[in-house]
DNA sequence: ATAATATACCTAACGCAATTAGGTATAAAT
DNA sequence: ATTTATACCTAATTGCGTTAGGTATATTAT
């Protein structure tokens, strides 16, 4: 289970980039996820639901109602012209703090060393 | 500047990270932090140093007091036993994340495609 | 000389978001 | 007939960054 600021810090450039992918809705949204992190992010739906209404209030998504065959409802969400340009900085942001790590951990052939005194 | 949740994620892994690589004062951190991340990151002071007191109340570094020849005082950190543990947990996390971004993004040989309903 | 900036630490009140713990309702599986 | 899965929602608690202060010394600029 990843940690309580690294599952905030993801929520929101993940929920952006699946429905990049295509309109999907919230209990299958906690699905995909878990799925792509391979296990390391199990959102719960009280995390999720408020986020989902946070984002659409914010107009970086769109929900509509949809009745399914088997008699179920859902509230599928697509994103907006405002929510992809704020995952293209999300994006640029966290790759960027990814470099950083990739530096300090060696990953990289323009390793971090200290600052001289 | 990167989200609050992104900063709030990256520090302790940054700076146990930057301890891992020698003993540091808070001051020099921030520095650090903004160079490495090529200004992405801009710490506050009264951001970090309740940051390092929580993490030494935890036992990930520990600290001692230094008198510089230029009269100024300055608390020195340095990771511990548990530090290094906590880190290579964190590490993990943050790559498994980072991982599944790099397949949403489409940066990878095996990219993400939705899950058929 | 004096003022401003850089160094170096600390604390307190506020706001935002995940967690925990509930709730409603229908369909499928046991 | 009961449990599990699907599918949504809300409220109280907790943690942590932000904002806004504070103290003190050394260096640089006026």
């Amino acid at each position: 289970m990843a940690t309580k600021t690294l599952v905030a810090a993801s929520t929101k450039p993940l929920v952006l980039s699946i429905l990049a992918h295509g309109e999907n809705y919230g209990y299958q949204i906690i699905k995909e996820v878990e799925q792509i992190s391979e296990g390391v992010l199990q959102w719960t739906d009280a995390m999720l639901y408020p986020v989902l209404g946070r984002m659409e209030k914010e107009g970086l998504i769109r929900s509509h109602w949809v009745k399914t065959e088997q008699g179920r409802r859902r509230k599928y969400y697509r994103i907006t012209l405002l929510g992809e340009e704020n995952l293209a900085q999300e994006k640029q942001q966290w790759l960027k703090v990814n470099y950083a790590f990739v530096r300090l951990w060696g990953l990289t052939d323009t390793p971090y060393s200290p600052t001289k005194a």
